[in-house]
DNA sequence: GTACTAACCGAACGTTCGTGCTATTTCTCT
DNA sequence: AGAGAAATAGCACGAACGTTCGGTTAGTAC
């Protein structure tokens, strides 16, 4: 691999690290540089301007998403412990190491939510992603019977994402010890509402143990 | 009146618009004073410094939240009712239009979750008193007989405040127009769950009807 | 109406921001 | 090893940041 792109995936890795703390805004070149030992016109060279430098930044932080809470959830047998399994990583994403201060897309989105351009139209395509993603994972729940037929795909969808969030939002600023199992305990309460009569009777019911926060 | 109390009440009235759509960090003197077309010097004599502003912008965004939500909600009958109206107005909050950009309060927690300090604090604070007038409102649901004895006020709380938490999301960034149907069906499950015998057989059920967004 | 004070302005401070240049160092390939 | 390309540093720029200070305007009280 060539010496520019090390470091181009090193500046990138650091990016993650500080946006996740100080926002995509607070993701400043000239704070970068110096916690990376570089100038700034050196850093600045990889990347055309301070806005690709944020999408580039997006984009390692959505890949990373999909490696570590994604990717591994499909190794689980579909439907109701595949979703289990997504629950599970997807908590735990909120204490990934590589994002001391928290997911980091969560905090872009407050920040661009309002702000039309490139950055905003990213975040809106990763949501409508995940949300297809989810919306996909509930189907295959109802398409193997452990969820009853009726099942609103995007009202699960939407209600899982809520739960998720508050989660994230309570951990990162109450620190509170308890919110896992609030989370937890939301998202029994979600799958039992939904749970078919032969998901009840036939398969023995085994709900999540509290999450370790 | 005098002049200056004025002024600083105008200010802050435009503060709270301007965090609201670039976030407390993004509430520049520079551009806030130009909005009210004074000079810089002339507005930060208002003020002993940024955060003293920031705070200051915090404290109406949360008096203005009590004064929207929380107290007119207090005039519903206790119990289920008020906890509707509180949903109810609570949803609406997110269009309130001294708030073009969204909640001021959620976008400061995602900006200072992880900066210790005076901000943080009064977030943390604010935080806290919503989630013990939500239980409080909870609890009085119980004491009338409308939710079971055995609901878990906190439970019942977080999964509240992740309704409404999500919705202010999806709205915000995705301009998703079933949020509203979303959010109430979400809610309108939350209660069924807890909802006592006595309730569900005594009364009429008389659910929410979905937000007009 | 005059005296006093609160309110406001203009200019400047030292930093930091993103972003251009032009060298100079360092890697890569033959 | 030496040529060529890639990567990084140095420096400077205009603008915006929060903040300070001395002076001017405007409001208030007698």
């Amino acid at each position: 691999m060539r010496k520019g792109q090390r470091t181009r995936a090193d500046i990138l890795g650091q990016a993650v690290a500080v946006a996740s703390e100080y926002g995509l805004e607070g993701l400043t070149i000239g704070s970068l540089a110096d916690r990376l030992g570089m100038s700034k016109s050196g850093l600045f060279a990889h990347f055309g301007s301070k806005e690709d430098l944020q999408l580039e930044t997006l984009k390692i932080a959505r890949e990373r998403f999909e490696r570590v809470v994604f990717s591994p959830a499909l190794a689980a047998p579909r439907g109701l412990p595949r979703l289990r399994e997504l629950f599970r990583r997807w908590l735990a994403w909120a204490d990934d190491p590589a994002m001391p201060g928290g997911c980091v897309i969560i905090g872009a989105t407050i920040e661009y939510d309002d702000r039309p351009g490139p950055v905003r139209d990213a975040l809106v395509a990763s949501q409508q992603d995940l949300r297809r993603f989810l919306a996909r994972a509930v189907e295959l729940a109802v398409e193997e019977g452990h969820l009853r037929p009726d099942t609103d795909l995007q009202q699960f969808a939407f209600e899982l994402f809520a739960i998720v969030y508050a989660a994230h939002h309570d951990r990162r600023l109450l620190r509170d010890p308890s919110v896992g199992q609030h989370a937890t305990a939301a998202f029994e309460a979600l799958v039992a509402r939904h749970a078919s009569q032969a998901s009840k009777g036939r398969t023995r019911h085994r709900p999540l143990r509290p999450a370790p926060f």
